[in-house]
Formats: C-alpha cells, sequence, structure tokens
RNA sequence: GGCGUCGUAGCUCAGAUGGUAGAGCAGAGGACUGAAAAUCCUUGUGUCACUGGUUCAAUUCCAGUCGAUGCCA
C-alpha cells in the first residue's frame, strides 16, 4: 500500500498503554520516531505543568524529540474531565490525521484512552454545590443515606452499582439531582465508532522487574527534587489533581503524620498498587495485544503498522 | 557469666488455664461512564525456633539447646 492509495478510513490511533514505569514513553518515542509522527499523551495527572517530577513527565529532551499533545497543557487549578479530554483528542486528531496517516497515544489512564476510543456518554459535569452537599450527608449520614436515596431516585443503576462505593453513588445521584433524570436513563453504555482504525497495544513486564523500575523510579524522582515539588504545592492539596500517588504521601510527611522515608515507601507501595489496578483494567480489554517495552521491532512488524514504517 | 522476657503468616503482633491458630499491613485477584495516579470489593495452612519429656493428644505444660532483647555483674 502507499500513501497515495490511502483512503481517509485507513488512518490509524495506535495506543500504547500499560502500567507506570513499564516504559511507555521512551517506547512511544521510539515508535513515533519510526512513524514519523507524533504522541497525544492519555495520562490524567501528565496533563498538569506544576507536576512534573512526580508524575514521570517527557523530559524537555524527549518532549523536543517527538512533539507530544496533552502533557503539560494544563494548570491543576483548571477543572477538567475525561469528557473534554475526548473531544479535545478527537478535534486534534482530525487535524494531525490530514498531515499524519498514523497517531500514536501513549498513556496509562484506562478511562481517558477508553473514552478516546469508544465514547464517553453525554453526562452533565458534576454541580460543585450538589457535589459539596452529597458528600456532607456521607459523612455526617454514612453511605447508607446515599444508598437509600438512589434507591428510591434510580432503583435500576442502584442494582448494578458497588453500592459500597461512595464515588459511584454519589455521580448517579448528582446527575439526578441536577437534571431530574436516572443516571442509568443517560447511561447509555454503548461504543461509538470511530472514523479512524485503532490498534491497541499493551506493554508489561514480569512484576518482579516492574516492582524493581517502580521502586528504583520512585528513587530518582526523590533524587530529582520531588520533595521540594510537593512542598511548593502542599498549600494546594486540596485540590483534585494532587490526590496522586507521589504527592499525598508527602503532604502527610510535611503534615508531621510521617516520616520523610515512611513517606517515600509508601509512594512505592501505591504506585505498585496503582499499577495492578492498570492491569486490570486494560487485561480486560481483548483488543489489546501484549508486548514488552523493548519489542519495538516486533510491534512495527504488525501488520497494521508496518505500512507506515519511513512514510 | 547470673536473672528475666521473647521466639506464631513476607512484616508488626494477638491467642488458646492442652484438642494443630487469627488480626492489621504487605502480597494476589477483581470492579470501574466527567474524582480515574481517583474510588471501591474479594482473598489468610503457617514445620506456632529446635530437641527431648509428660499426656489419648503439645504450638500451648516441663527440661534442655539455639537466637533476640532487657537488667545485674
Amino acid at each position: 500500500m502507499t500513501a497515495i492509495q490511502m483512503t481517509i478510513d485507513d488512518r490509524l490511533l495506535v495506543v500504547i498503554a500499560g502500567p507506570t514505569a513499564v516504559g511507555k514513553t521512551t517506547l512511544g518515542i521510539q515508535l513515533a520516531r519510526q512513524l514519523g509522527t507524533r504522541i497525544i499523551s492519555a495520562d490524567s495527572r501528565q496533563f498538569y505543568r506544576e507536576m512534573k517530577i512526580g508524575t514521570a513527565a517527557p523530559s524537555p529532551e524527549e518532549l523536543s524529540t517527538v512533539p507530544h499533545h496533552f502533557v503539560h497543557h494544563l494548570s491543576i487549578h483548571d477543572p477538567y474531565n475525561v469528557s473534554r479530554f475526548e473531544s479535545e483528542v478527537l478535534l486534534l486528531l482530525d487535524n494531525l490525521f490530514l498531515q499524519y496517516p498514523v497517531v500514536l497515544m501513549v498513556g496509562g489512564s484506562g478511562l481517558y484512552i477508553n473514552a478516546v476510543c469508544h465514547g464517553i456518554d453525554m453526562l452533565p459535569d458534576p454541580d460543585h454545590e450538589i457535589r459539596v452537599r452529597l458528600n456532607m450527608i456521607l459523612e455526617k449520614s454514612g453511605i447508607r443515606a446515599l444508598q437509600d436515596e438512589l434507591q428510591i431516585v434510580d432503583p435500576e443503576y442502584a442494582a448494578v452499582v458497588d453500592l459500597a462505593n461512595p464515588a459511584r453513588l454519589i455521580r448517579a445521584l448528582e446527575i439526578y439531582r441536577a437534571t431530574g433524570v436516572p443516571f442509568s436513563t443517560l447511561r447509555t453504555n454503548t461504543m461509538k465508532t470511530r472514523r479512524f482504525r485503532i490498534v491497541k497495544i499493551g506493554i508489561d513486564l514480569p512484576r518482579e522487574i516492574l516492582n524493581q523500575r517502580i521502586n528504583g523510579r520512585v528513587e530518582a524522582m526523590i533524587k530529582d527534587g520531588l520533595v521540594e515539588e510537593a512542598r511548593q504545592l502542599y498549600p494546594l492539596r486540596h485540590l483534585n489533581a494532587l490526590n496522586t500517588v507521589g504527592y499525598k504521601e508527602l503532604f502527610e510527611y510535611f503534615e508531621g503524620n510521617t516520616s520523610l522515608d515512611y513517606a517515600v515507601d509508601k509512594i512505592k507501595t501505591n504506585s505498585r498498587r496503582y499499577a495492578k489496578r492498570q492491569l486490570t483494567w486494560f487485561r480486560k480489554d481483548p483488543d489489546y495485544k501484549w508486548f514488552k517495552p523493548e519489542d519495538a521491532h516486533s510491534i512495527l512488524e504488525l501488520p497494521e503498522l508496518s505500512p507506515f514504517i519511513g512514510l
């Protein structure tokens, strides 16, 4: 197949997903150079320019090697959500595909990747007031009160949600309170089809090696000044963006609740658990083809990718 | 060296006046539609340090050994 024969339907989005610290960034850059294209980052914390060290964002050198989108494009003060990410990425892809027949999306945020690949239902954005009120109910009356309200307002969703998960209950209730429509009605659970093709590549390593990489990277972050970065952000700790591994543990240290050593250990542990959750998410999606981070060559040999090498 | 305390799950420890044991953490698995690096669920067999004794039965009682620790010398 030559470039001239390509139709619009040949455009390809290559998703590179996997657990934290597995080596997605390096691999992504390697692939992007081979394919002569750009990278869209799908990492819900690397969005924020104030969080550089603790999110292991691509370095300035890496960013200058291959253009990245959605890295450090936000401030932690900016409200943001998956839906905005979906529409912004789709808009960007429309433009990028005019120039590049294949584009990479690299990241570890499963929900965000799903939104781009398969879409997310039209739902109202959270209303701050309502959410605060629901959180107060949770605190004062307990989760039972939320369960009871959901049971009345949206029994259909109450039958399928994880009733022990306050975040789920509050989200469903705030939608109902804001719109008068039950969440179960708005949540269609249908996958949108995209105009472009998608190949999903999962990157993984044996758990023991991944853990070593996680631990090593946390040590490196500390050496690179994570403590200072976190200290500067400490006054803003209430912001959602800072409810993040690598920061919240250091905030505990600043409050005098833990030692620095303990906080650093906690960061390692929580990163391992995060990696586990990411793997659980990606593994259940049968579309993923799994590789190791050093498998750039075999990835490029995939029939979907090989036509684009050196274009 | 003497006296005491301790030795139980990867770690910190509980426990049975004798019927082979259980919590927290870690680990493992899972869920997930605008908080997602978030939020939540499930999951505990281990020579109860070793050797011998008493006993129908010992991880539990007794003795010795080893190790840890405290006090005294």
